[in-house]
DNA sequence: ATGGTATTTGCAATAGAGTTGCAATAAGGT
DNA sequence: ACCTTATTGCAACTCTATTGCAAATACCAT
């Protein structure tokens, strides 16, 4: 169960563990899509457990200060999704442009890339996105 | 003169080279930053040239339509911004995290880790983004 | 050059994602 | 159980982008 660790995490930059601060993130550790706010707000309506999509912006934003949560901006979607890191190494999606449906890339091929970038481009790289888009088997 | 080729362009589906289409061109083609929306308005507007954030929207979808001109969604920019195609081949972006200057990767090494994914998702691979951040040279 | 017609434009209204102010509520240490 | 402070819900708002519609204008035929 993560709800303890995480509301030692709370506390420690003094906050607190809250009835609907439990349920995103239980939704998110059940979840095995990255959800947009709007999924996260509908999908509880349907739990019939009461929360504002303001709380789900300021939830989902408090989860990714703490770093227990990756915001997802892919292409063409037009809102952020949500996921919750948990012991999750860095990795990248790819979606499907048919159905949507985001599948986990296990990997980042972009070590060796980030250093001849910083050497032509003279930047310091701190961060980077990598997504692709496509097809998937059922929409092929 | 990019301007009688994307004429006849225009003509070839049914659509006009008009005043508006040609001050947005214009710009795209002299700036060597990849332009919002509001950057092509007031950028214009300064110039003196009336035209209506509306019609820059539009203007820009119909360049996108034609294939004359890419959109870029970076990472928590919260707007998309544009750029002209105009002979240049498939490339990426670095973006400042201070300054937001956007330079160029003209490379893209993404071909092979393309047939990997396919091979491993099952997915058809259609489109890609990848875009690196950081800090330039002067913001570091 | 002139006129006719379909495309384009500007304005106003609208849509959707996300944020902010504030009074009411609830967490959790004492 | 109480008290303080963080959190919530509601309403209002911001920002990017799109849509409907009447007026303006590109451009083809004459």
């Amino acid at each position: 169960m993560l709800e303890s660790a995480i509301s030692q995490g709370l506390r420690a930059t003094g906050r607190r563990m809250t009835r609907t601060r439990k349920a995103v993130l239980a939704l998110l550790e059940r979840t095995h899509q990255p959800l947009s706010a709007t999924d996260i707000y509908s999908q509880l309506q349907e739990e019939h457990i009461a929360i504002d999509l303001v709380t789900v912006y300021r939830t989902v934003n408090v989860l990714k200060e703490l770093g227990l949560v990756a915001q997802l901006d892919l292409h063409h979607e037009g809102q952020s999704r949500y996921e919750l890191k948990e012991g999750r190494t860095h990795h990248h999606h790819i979606r499907c442009q048919i159905c949507g449906k985001i599948v986990d890339l296990l990997l980042c091929p972009l070590k060796k890339l980030t250093k001849l970038i910083e050497e032509r481009t003279k930047f310091v790289v701190d961060d980077h996105t990598l997504e692709f888009s496509g097809f998937c088997p059922k929409c092929q």
